[in-house]
DNA sequence: TATACATGCAACCAATTGGTTTCTCAAAAT
DNA sequence: ATTTTGAGAAACCAATTGGTTGCATGTATA
């Protein structure tokens, strides 16, 4: 049990649940449908989006609408940050090639 | 052995290398040291990053430097890419409401 | 009220993971 | 030429993971 975000988008099958309910809430049944698993299998991976506070529960009568709790996703975001001055960069070398290319070409 | 980027970049001392190998790349043993690990358990860390490409190897001698491969980053902010839009418009509400608490206060 | 449905939990299982120790190999250094 | 050093591979191990089946519970419906 790590609860670490990281951990919990690892999976394949967790990251096309948080895409799902990125666009509505779902139920674990509904969710199920999406995946040759059984549902108590979907059921185990949204209690690791839930302990990880990635997925808010709403109860509704007997159901339980699984939504999307987008905060926390901007972690990854937040980590990827100190590597996205590096690619900037990158592109931004690669920019700079394609323009002297064009300039010798005048 | 799943090569599968967001596998390699679930566990933290796999994570920290990248952290380090960004800003100047370096050898198994250099990493080594910042690790309560192994050189050798470093060794197979290194290999699951290159096997996702997330490394890129340069002999020297009978060193061995690793420096980070920027590009494949990227595809973990692609896979963002889908919630960015989600998240930029719940701080866009944010701001909506904080405009109308400070027009209340006038 | 009895039955069907939606869900989560517990116990179990095979595969994977992250680590270790031991070994081999090639390149420096003595 | 011999020894030391840097690195990866192999064999092994305990813990974790992702899955299953069976059960318990609460809510809707007949």
């Amino acid at each position: 049990m790590r609860r670490d975000i990281f951990q919990a988008i690892a999976d394949p099958t967790r990251r096309t649940i948080l895409t799902l309910i990125a666009v509505q809430a779902m139920t674990p049944n509904a969710l199920a449908a999406y995946f040759d698993t059984t549902r108590q299998a979907v059921s185990k991976h949204l209690k690791i989006l839930a302990e990880c506070e990635l997925v808010r529960q709403e109860q509704q009568g007997r159901e339980i609408y699984y939504q999307l709790e987008i905060g926390r996703m901007k972690e990854i975001d937040n980590w990827l940050e100190q590597f996205r001055k590096l690619w900037e960069n990158r592109f931004g070398q690669l920019d700079e090639l394609l323009l002297t290319l064009k300039n010798k070409q005048q």
